[in-house]
RNA sequence: GGAGGGGUUCCCGAGCGGUCAAAGGGAUCAGACUGUAAAUCUGACGGCUCUGCCUUCGAAGGUUCGAAUCCUUCCCCCUCCA
């Protein structure tokens, strides 16, 4: 395999599509470090996992000499992605957009190597610009394209709002482009229009249009949704290291493989040969076991993987309480307290009919015992691991 | 502007004077089985001082012994016509 070859394998990983792959080939073959454009609005102001994939993906780039443009569009976040989106997105503050841009710039170094990127910020090259700027970059653009545009057009369609500067958007992107003089720009499947805006927009500006390299949008904890906040099927990337082990520990077997492809960095040929021992009887956790140390290492480092690791064998293979669980102080009103209660003002069940009905299901544990009798009560000066279903555990001390 | 159809518990969706805290499904949670996987099975799924009581069916009023169900006003969504 030559070298190209090898470059371009590794690239396209995991990876939706490669517009247009000659293009990148010719790209490759000059030899000089291509420069890799990814951008994201300072929208949300924590990263999760599938926001990693297309950082990841700059990173692969990176580990064969290419450079990282990470730019944090504090203009354009301003504006708003209309990109799979049916209404206006509201626009967000200097003051967010600030706070946000800040996190980013923690958050992504977990991943890449800071020799090889430059963050940068595309207000520096749009504030410059001035009305008479912004126009002449409207004007290389025309209203039926942009109607193309799935989301518009249904928007149009449907008599939804379109307000003009969400027009604006994808050509602000573009113009990103123009100013970084980017090879090839990076972005979810979603981003295909916008990507694409950026060729059109350094043709028009005199330089050669960059490749796009589109990937898949990474499916959230349940498999079925895209991972979101919203959606709760997150696993963030400031999360503690046991939490991330047990959320990737609890992921199914078929998504494993979906989130091996898209975050793990063990290369394509060990892939295929776990894929190879699973098919020949090796258990699939043990992979998952893998994975989840692969990624709390990313982001916590090894000491803490151990840790998780050793944790979660703990608790879930022998059964036994976290190594830490938080501690909590209740007041009882008289000399007892009814366990009801307990398990309700210590925030581990959401009201006292929880607390009963968890009882009555056997959920509910004292001291790793099963709690029968919902009368229960505990005299003051108690104190116990209390546990409820599977996760939940507090040190509880009654006074 | 005109005509029609809707707003029900986290979501979808039945109910259309009492037997309704409200069918069914999904999501979720607990238990069993496990690899905290999936699948499967069982159960739960408004709140509380829990064999009972209190608050819910877009909002506010009203009729009635009794309303999610009937009437009035208001708010919001959708479809068709202009």
């Amino acid at each position: 395999m030559t070298d190209i070859e090898h470059q371009l394998t590794i690239l396209k990983r995991g990876a939706d599509e490669l517009l247009v792959e000659q293009e990148m080939i010719d790209k490759l073959k000059s030899g000089r470090p291509l420069r890799i454009k990814l951008g994201m609005d300072p929208t949300a102001p924590d990263l999760h996992l599938g926001h990693t994939v297309v950082i990841n993906k700059l990173r692969h780039f990176q580990d064969i000499g290419h450079v990282a443009l990470f730019l944090i569009g504090d203009f354009t976040g301003m504006i708003g992605d209309p990109s799979g989106r049916n209404a206006t997105r509201p626009a967000l503050t200097r003051e967010q957009v600030e706070a946000n841009a800040q996190t980013y710039r923690d958050q992504v170094f977990k991943i890449l190597d800071p020799a090889r990127t430059e963050i940068v910020f595309n207000s520096t090259w749009c504030n410059e610009l001035g009305s008479a700027g912004m126009i002449k970059i409207a004007s290389t653009y025309t209203v039926a394209r942009m109607l193309e545009r799935d989301d518009f057009a249904k928007r149009f369609r449907s008599n939804q709002p379109i307000a003009v500067h969400e027009f604006m958007y994808p050509l602000m992107q573009g113009y990103d482009s123009v100013a970084l003089k980017s090879d090839v720009e990076l972005g979810g499947t979603d981003q295909k229009f916008n990507l694409l805006v950026g060729r059109e927009m350094q043709k028009h500006y005199g330089q050669a249009p960059q490749c796009v390299l589109t990937m898949p949008l990474l499916e959230g904890l349940d498999g079925v949704n895209k991972m979101s906040k919203s959606m709760g099927n997150y696993i963030g990337i400031t999360e503690p290291a046991n939490e991330q082990f047990g959320k990737l520990m609890s992921v199914s077997d078929t998504l494993m493989w979906r989130y091996i492809e898209l975050l793990s960095f063990a290369s394509l040929d060990v892939v295929a040969k776990w894929k190879a021992e699973t098919e020949q009887g090796r258990n699939p956790r043990d992979i998952k076991v893998l994975l989840a140390r692969e990624i709390v290492t990313r982001f916590h480092g090894s000491a803490a993987a151990d840790a998780a690791e050793r944790d979660f064998e703990a608790r879930f293979r022998h059964h036994a309480a976290p190594e830490d669980m938080p501690e909590v102080e209740i007041r009882a009103d008289g000399e007892t307290m009814l366990i009801s209660q307990l398990l309700k003002q210590s925030g581990l069940t959401a009201s006292t009919s929880e607390a009963l009905r968890m009882i009555e299901q056997g959920g509910v544990k004292l001291d790793g015992e099963r709690v029968s009798d919902k009368g229960l009560a505990l005299a003051r000066g108690t104190s116990a691991v209390v546990q409820v279903g599977k996760r939940k555990f507090a040190r509880v001390v009654v006074r």
